[in-house]
RNA sequence: CGGAGUGUAGCUCAGCUUGGUAGAGCACUGCCUUCGGGAGGCAGGGGUCGGAGGUUCGAAUCCUCUCACUCCGACCA
């Protein structure tokens, strides 16, 4: 390609409104353009990155034994009906009605089509197991896009649904799509964990998250050094302390505390660490059968984070987690949130496995303006149930028992799941079994966000001048630059012949034949942020002594090659 | 959805407090010079100041409403 023909967007300023590295470079380097919020435009640079991307996923899709299908965006309300997620998706299903006044809705994901092609086409256990997937545009509307492709609204996704008469065959299927996933993360160049992780809306039993770590993302990870036990951070259990409880050594006190709401102002004020208090919150418990909750108190070391995940998972708490209002609190209590503990709480307590190991610990006294000191367990306050409510911190045991856990920040590019028979039992996707009888299937299924990766390689490799490409995802393997042409006829008879034999060999070349106007310094800066991983410079310098000059993108200084091994050298470094 | 903020040229922004002819840099067009790290000169093109209503002799500027976008939070397959 020549520059000189080809749309080459690129800006000097670093756009407003973008926030992360990614979503700045893929503007200035001119990848894509916003059109609304969450909606993107791909540019030519950016669209062969993002089929580069597709590609790789493809290849390795299509060698795991997946079939490629092209399911429609716009999907008819009956199935959403069918599956129960009309109603329970929310918001972030764009819902819409035809001419006709049916309604539709776009495509957030596609477990009821899929399963509506299945059941149609699918009626013998012999035609199972079965791996569908695509590569398609999704939407969902999303409350808050943000991060430009990482985030947005609209955007690519490829998505796998296995189908199995029994749940060995879908262990099994859902084994390989990990190794695939695994695979194509690896080819990706990525630095990456795979995660347990919640299922969240979407159901099902297991599931697995595949993550690139990166600062900009927006789920934490925590993960052992030897990657025997990774999860993220909603999913990661918190270990039991070894060891009892050590005896009381103090006295029950009272103590004025005014104005101290906060657990860092009691901790302060009483001169004591933050893990020596209590911090409990109030949450919504079960509704009964007329739908009124009652209140529960979860209770945890001052220093440690509610789980809100773990806990919406207990027993008698609403799930998903509610806190209560301030204004429920002082109905209940008759004081302020910040002033709550279990001694004399009139609600089911749920303590914090690392809050029941502590002594004579400081809590609130459920009386505005007063703390308790030298409270214990038992002696002063009942202790009934005992489960893992917090967040795991850095530095915890690592659940396996296998060294310490770090936490690092991930960007969500892939998510397995076992989905079971939670749609196919709901939209009656069944085959004959070898009985005879009707049988309803397991399903999985199996997400890649494409769009997303693009972003998440980005955040992963770039420097000052720009995006630094790994070469299998590279728009362009050769930035071939003609300097000072109009003065030396010869320097673009060269460069010319070099972009014929190197397209001839296969090897992907942006020429840089913009003219006298375009500065050796613009093309130099443009083809670094573009991210183009070999650079070969035609001057009339070089061409004196019949050299050429190379340079890696990610190399300090340049070197000089005979003109005549140019194209050997290159097809050399690129394989 | 709650809180905060921003809308002026393709981009980054000034002008608004105190109402009076629409601005700068970059980008773009033409000519000349320059030519290995985002060159210089001269001459140009480009904006119903997000939209609607109001106050006023007069509104980018003041008031009301509205829309869009961004950030923080909550939420999220």
């Amino acid at each position: 390609m020549r520059t000189s023909h080809y749309l080459l967007a690129t800006t000097r300023e670093t756009p407003a409104d973008a926030v992360v590295i990614s979503h700045q470079l893929m503007i200035k380097a001119g990848l894509i353009r916003k059109l609304a919020s969450g909606l993107y435009t791909w540019l030519p640079l950016g669209l062969r990155v993002l089929q580069k991307v597709s590609n790789i996923v493809r290849e390795e899709m299509n060698a795991s034994g997946a079939l490629e299908v092209l399911m429609p965006v716009v999907q008819p309300a009956e199935l959403w009906l069918e599956s129960g997620r009309w109603e329970v998706m929310g918001d972030e299903l764009q819902r819409f009605k035809d001419r006709h006044t049916r309604d539709f809705c776009l495509g957030p994901t596609h477990e009821e089509v899929i399963a509506d092609l299945v059941r149609n086409e699918i009626n013998s256990y012999k035609q199972l197991p079965i791996n569908l997937y695509q590569i398609q545009t999704k939407f969902r509307d999303e409350r808050r896009p943000r991060f430009g492709v990482m985030r947005a609204r609209e955007f690519t996704m490829k998505d796998a649904y296995s189908f199995h008469l029994d749940q060995a065959s879908l262990r099994q299927t859902y084994a390989l799509m990990h190794a695939t996933y695994t695979r194509i993360f690896t080819r990706l160049g990525f630095e990456f964990r795979a995660v347990q992780a919640d299922s969240g809306n979407i159901g099902g039993n297991s599931s697995h998250e595949f993550h690139v770590l990166a600062e900009s993302g927006e789920d934490l990870i925590a993960f052992n050094q030897s990657g025997s036990y990774a999860a993220n951070l909603e999913m990661a259990s918190a270990l039991a302390p070894t060891g009892t409880r050590a005896a009381p050594t103090q006295a029950l006190s009272k103590i004025a505390t005014p104005d101290s709401k906060t657990i860092a102002d009691v901790a302060a004020l009483l001169q004591v660490p933050e893990s020596a208090l209590l911090k409990t919150l109030l949450v919504h418990g079960d509704a009964d059968e007329n739908g009124n909750t009652t209140l529960v108190a979860l209770i945890l070391r001052g220093d440690h984070q509610l789980n809100e995940i773990k806990s919406a998972k207990l027993n008698g708490v609403h799930s998903p987690l509610v806190f209560a209002s301030e204004a429920e609190i002082a109905a209940q209590l008759g004081c302020h949130p910040g002033s709550l503990g279990p001694v004399g709480l009139p609600c089911p307590v749920i303590v914090d496995r690392d809050a029941a190991q502590l002594v004579d610990f400081v809590c609130g006294a459920n009386e505005d303006g007063y703390h308790l000191c030298g409270v214990n367990w038992e002696r002063d306050c009942a202790l009934t149930r005992v489960e893992d409510l917090r967040n795991v911190v850095e530095g915890d045991q690592s659940p396996d028992g296998q060294g310490t856990l770090a936490i690092k920040r991930g960007i969500e590019v892939g998510h397995i799941f076992q989905l079971g028979t939670k749609y196919s039992k709901a939209m009656n996707v069944s085959v004959l079994d070898e009985n005879g009888r009707s049988s309803i299937v397991e399903m999985g299924c199996y997400g890649i966000g494409v769009s997303r990766i693009v972003a998440a390689c980005i955040e992963q490799c770039h420097d000052g001048n720009g995006i630094i490409w790994p070469q299998q995802l590279a728009p362009y393997q050769v930035a071939l630059i003609p300097l000072n042409a109009h003065k030396t006829p010869r320097v673009l008879e060269v460069a010319e012949a070099l972009y014929a034999e190197l397209s001839a060999a296969g090897i992907e070349v942006l020429l840089d034949d913009r003219d006298k106007k375009t500065s050796p310094g613009v093309k130099f800066a443009d083809m670094e942020l573009i991210g183009i991983p070999h650079r070969l410079v035609v001057s009339d310098r070089g061409l004196e002594h019949e050299q050429i000059e190379y340079k890696h993108r990610q190399s300090e200084s340049a070197e000089q090659v005979p003109l005549m091994e140019v194209v050997a050298m290159l097809k050399r470094k690129l394989g």
